[in-house]
DNA sequence: TTAGGGTTAG
């Protein structure tokens, strides 16, 4: 009767029973004492020991140690190099091994294709293609679906993944093989038709086939394939799962389909599916994508597990959908959960801060971003270029612009509008020149940039030239902020007439806003007899346009026709509209102070009257002589002036005056829109 | 061995 086999040999033959890395190395040190310990099958039999438990160093040596390694070897240790994040190595280790003469086989095409997509080598990917069909693989099941995935992953990938393969020594991956460029790959077929092709092609398909092609598609934009993929699923007997899920709810967020969406998350919940943290975050996704951020924060609220991803979907729920504190609070009550923010995480909120244009939290959120090493990345660069602009400081926006290292046409979009929204025109017109010189097509969103710095800036011929070159040399079609740019460029111009020719041409219909623009243009040009046209418009299609009522009553106070004036006031009265007066507010030694007109209020009023009044006196010393036609109330000329003096912009001044030290920066944010409600 | 979710400019 033969003796039990040693325990290790068991061992050795069930490696599952191995979960860690002690447990192997227990293994390998009884292992070593025994005769044949360091055979070549040992050794292999060690190696995907280690490399099934990503342990890249022991892996190495244990590779090192065999003179001549098998097939199962090179898998092992490609398939580590993988899984540790160093796609590079894997390739070359699989370059290294068609030079030893092992022939791949379906054990090592899908670490290596999964390589060529974190390595973002389009080159390689398709060399490593090229061998898959060379080794008759094509039909193989998961070779099939590391394909997909990996042209899948491939889609997005710019220059900058040529770059990176090109740093690679060429391989040379058996007769026959072309390695490809990138430009070719771009040129000949999309990355999804790739995806497709092999799909199309394959003998067999199970529900990872399915699942990959379907992400594929909602990935790169084709929501009705995706969806129905879907449905085709179906007819070979594949039920959609959680990967199915998460993958085409994203689909709903983007085309705005509440109803869908809803329809998905009902199938989760009978499924069980709804607490999956995948699922979780794309409904959360959806629902805020769909203006319905209760429902977002009703399915964060109930998920029984929540990961990075989970806060940050919500976080960015909360600030697309304006609530601002929502977000800074969420953000506040992650990082008391002990959940370390990403980069999503910042560029998500910083928008927050430009938003409630609170500087001291735009910098603090700064602070942990450089401290997270986040400074370069552009979707933070760019949401800090916005902050900075947007809370006044042009220069430090200029300086985070500055050190991007690949500008994409939403950090250079960003660098223009901040300089239009300052009126320098000159300056966002030279960056959106520089944009072009550096091969980034301007889009739909740069074009608004560029004709609102026109527009600030009075050029109505580089507008228009901008304008037009929109659809005849970038086949853009300029849309409705377009032509309500151009309209509000002639109305500041004067040339209200011009304007109303372009808003009553436009293609589409001028929505109340774009008339109001030019309301505010004909109250500014005295232009009575245009308003009253442009106010029709506005009432036809908005009987409750409240800012239009406003325009009027102020035209008509500027002709001096003050009982026309107070016809629109007592119109407005009857409608329930109420003033809210004009507030501005100041940030003091980390605390925001808030002013309203004509308020008395704030404990320091005393002395802020004091310094404005001291001011004041300085000011008509040197000749300055207060513009009480811009105060509209049909009162008299002290009024006119009292209430001049009282504007809550001057309160935040002269309180900022009084409590910093001479030289200080004082930033003072005033509502300009919204100062009347319906009540 | 292969598959899924969240981000910046208007």
């Amino acid at each position: 009767m033969p003796p039990p086999p040693p325990t290790f040999e068991i061992l050795l033959q069930t490696p599952s029973a191995i979960k860690t890395l002690p447990q192997a190395a227990q293994l390998h040190a009884q292992l070593i004492t025994t005769a044949n310990g360091a055979s070549p099958a040992c050794t292999t039999a060690l190696l995907s020991l280690y490399s099934n438990l990503n342990a890249l160093r022991p892996s190495l040596l244990l590779f090192a140690a065999l003179p001549r390694p098998a097939a199962t070897a090179w898998k092992h240790l490609i398939r580590c190099y993988t899984a540790s994040g160093l796609p590079l190595e894997s390739l070359r280790c699989f370059v290294r091994m068609i030079g030893s003469g092992v022939r791949p086989d379906h054990n090592v095409f899908p670490s290596v294709l999964k390589a060529c997509a974190s390595a973002a080598a389009i080159g390689m990917a398709r060399s490593v293609h090229a061998s898959v069909v060379r080794a008759g693989l094509e039909g193989d099941l998961y070779t099939g679906n590391a394909l997909m995935s990996m042209y899948a992953k491939l889609k997005d990938m710019g220059n900058a993944a040529a770059i990176m393969f090109d740093e690679m020594p060429q391989p040379k991956i058996g007769g026959g093989l072309t390695r490809l460029t990138h430009s070719e790959f771009d040129s000949e077929e999309s990355a999804l038709s790739c995806v497709e092709k092999v799909f199309r092609a394959m003998p067999r398909r199970d529900i990872v086939s399915w699942n990959t092609v379907i992400a594929g598609c909602a990935q790169s934009g084709a929501y009705e394939e995706a969806l129905r993929m879907v449905r085709r699923m179906g007819s070979e007997n594949l039920k959609p799962d959680c990967f199915t899920l998460s993958s085409i709810l994203p689909v709903f967020a983007e085309i705005v389909d509440v109803l869908k969406g809803k329809e998905i998350h009902g199938y989760a919940v009978r499924l069980g599916l709804h607490s999956d943290v995948f699922i979780g975050s794309s409904l959360i996704d959806m629902y805020a994508n769909c203006e319905r951020v209760e429902d977002s924060f009703r399915v964060f609220d109930m998920l029984p597990r929540r990961d990075h991803i989970s806060w940050n979907s919500m976080i960015a729920g909360f600030v697309q959908n304006g609530f601002f504190n929502e977000g800074l609070a969420l953000f506040r009550r992650m990082l008391g959960a002990g959940v370390r923010p990403v980069s999503v995480t910042f560029s998500s909120l910083m928008p927050a801060c430009t938003h409630l244009t609170t500087l001291r939290l735009g910098k603090q959120l700064q602070g942990y971003v450089i401290r997270g090493g986040f400074e370069r990345n552009v979707f933070i660069a760019s949401a800090l270029v916005d902050m900075y602009a947007k809370c006044g400081n042009i220069k430090t926006a200029r300086w985070i612009f500055g050190g991007i290292e690949q500008h994409d046409e939403v950090s250079w979009t960003a660098m223009i509008m901040a300089y239009a929204l300052h009126g320098h025109a000159d300056d966002a017109i030279a960056v959106f020149k520089q944009m072009e010189a550096e091969g980034v097509r301007p889009n739909y969103v740069a074009f608004i940039a560029v004709l609102t710095a026109c527009s600030h800036a009075g050029l109505v011929d580089e507008a228009w030239k901008y304008f037009n070159s929109m659809k005849s040399e970038y086949g853009i079609v300029p849309g409705l902020e377009h032509h309500a740019a151009v309209a509000d460029l002639l109305g500041r111009a004067g040339k209200v007439k011009r304007a109303y020719e372009v808003i009553s041409s436009m293609p589409m219909k001028p929505t109340g806003s774009v008339w109001s623009t030019l309301l505010a243009a004909c109250r500014v040009h005295r232009n009575v007899e245009l308003a009253e046209k442009v106010a029709d418009k506005i009432f036809a299609a908005d009987p409750d346009n409240i800012g239009a009522y406003v325009l009027m009553s102020n035209i008509y106070s500027h002709a001096k026709r003050w009982k026309e004036a107070a016809n629109v006031r007592l119109a407005m009265r009857k409608r329930g509209m109420m003033k809210l007066p004009a507030s501005s507010w100041v940030e003091i030694k980390n605390e925001v102070h808030g002013f309203i007109s004509g308020d008395k209020s704030h404990p320091a009023y005393h002395g802020i009257s004091q310094a404005l009044s001291v001011l004041l006196e300085r000011m008509e010393q040197e000749g300055y002589v207060p513009d009480t036609d811009e105060v509209l109330h049909d009162v008299d000329e002290e009024h006119k002036k009292h209430s001049l003096y009282n504007h809550s912009e001057r309160l935040a001044i002269g309180y900022a005056l009084i409590t910093t030290v001479a030289g200080s920066t004082i930033r003072v944010t005033k509502n300009i829109r919204g100062d009347y409600r319906q009540g």
